[in-house]
DNA sequence: TGTACATCAGTGAACGCGCGTTCACTGATGTAC
DNA sequence: TGTACATCAGTGAACGCGCGTTCACTGATGTAC
């Protein structure tokens, strides 16, 4: 008789944050998930999930820490693999949008906690795209392509990029996943509103 | 004794969009919301909803067509109170923001509508906004203010102002409704954000 | 290395409750002639 | 204008079901000496 191998230390607890991204990931809303269907879509039992999560919030606010993990993923790939400056924009939307593809469930649980139930997770991925804006700024200075903005402006410069490029990936999460030519509709336009933006920047305060 | 009067007609189906909004109002998400629920909030008989809805999905598109009337009305307001052009931007995201303060449970759905379970919701807040954007295409084009740019650019500049201003009335969404001091921030980031993107715009193809 | 004990993570049964939905009923309002 | 009838909108009772949560239990793993 096959005996149930005993599973490792926090496999179940991987399970649960992985089966909430599943349905999240197939249309469901993550405010609307209920402890026992997350069990059940782990195949373990509804008890189980108070091992690991006080409760649904919770569960939440963890997955967050994982979205984190996934952005400075994307983050370090864009830096990597940005070869040619002049195609900056080009290549790294591209970048954004190839992980927004290979991570939907992660974007679209994104998008939802930006208005979702708990304040904690909005504050949660509102501090993410901080994060990702200053670290955006950083690379900026040190590429030396806008010397002559001010520490503020620069911020804010970035702020609205990282923005548009969150509401750029959203607009990815509403085309099916292999249609190429809308896919590369989206990519062609956030790859111009960011050109139009660092144009702004160019010629900001001359 | 006092016999209740008979509600007017359509008046219970108001009041249940009303209850809906208020619940959305208080922090719940559209998504979690329940048929008894929303009619309890209503002070009406559950039986009652489905008189007026199929189910939530329904009432929320419904809800969709109404957040058209306000963003409409909000149109309607910036384009009759804009009164110095060299203001333009400052006033209008002045309204808009005031607009958001006194609709805030109409534009928390619209954010989390953008994001929501139903398709049919999800698009038509799209479309709302593309409506919009299209709109102030043409103001733009009247006020003589982007002459040199084609029609395609023209309409991805006011995509980018729209998409921009709509992320800022749910930054003012997380804000408690009377700290001014963190609105006005809002208020004046949002106006550099479309600032930097007409700068950009003029300067564009040049 | 071996033993004793504490902690951890998973289980199955059970609870009371609120849910969505149906049904048959009621009385007011609208329509035809 | 009056009468007969159809439609509409609200009601209360009832259904079966899935929910969140608790409990006592089990056996594996980690820790102290």
């Amino acid at each position: 008789m096959a005996d149930k191998p005993r599973p490792k230390p926090g496999e179940t607890r991987e399970k649960l944050m992985e089966a909430a991204l599943a349905l999240v990931g197939k249309g469901r809303h993550f405010a609307s998930l209920g402890i026992r269907e997350v069990t059940r879509q782990a195949g373990v039992v509804p008890t189980s999930f108070y091992r690991h999560f006080r409760n649904m919030d919770d569960l939440g606010l963890q997955l967050v820490d994982e979205l984190g993990l996934v952005l400075r993923r994307m983050m370090r790939d864009a830096r990597s693999n940005v070869l040619q400056a002049d195609k900056l924009i080009d290549e790294s939307v591209g970048i954004f949008i190839s992980h927004a593809q290979n991570n939907r469930s992660y974007f679209t649980f994104m998008a939802q906690g930006l208005a979702g139930e708990s304040r904690a997770v909005q504050e949660g991925i509102r501090s993410e795209m901080r994060y990702f804006a200053s670290e955006l700024a950083n690379d900026l200075r040190r590429l030396r392509v806008v010397e002559h903005l001010n520490d503020a402006d620069l911020e804010m410069t970035c702020d609205l990029v990282v923005r548009s490029v969150a509401f750029s990936l959203t607009d990815v999460l509403g085309i099916a996943p292999d249609d190429d030519y809308q896919v590369d509709q989206v990519r062609k336009r956030t790859a111009r509103f960011l050109q139009l933006i660092f144009v702004g920047a160019a010629n900001w305060n001359r």
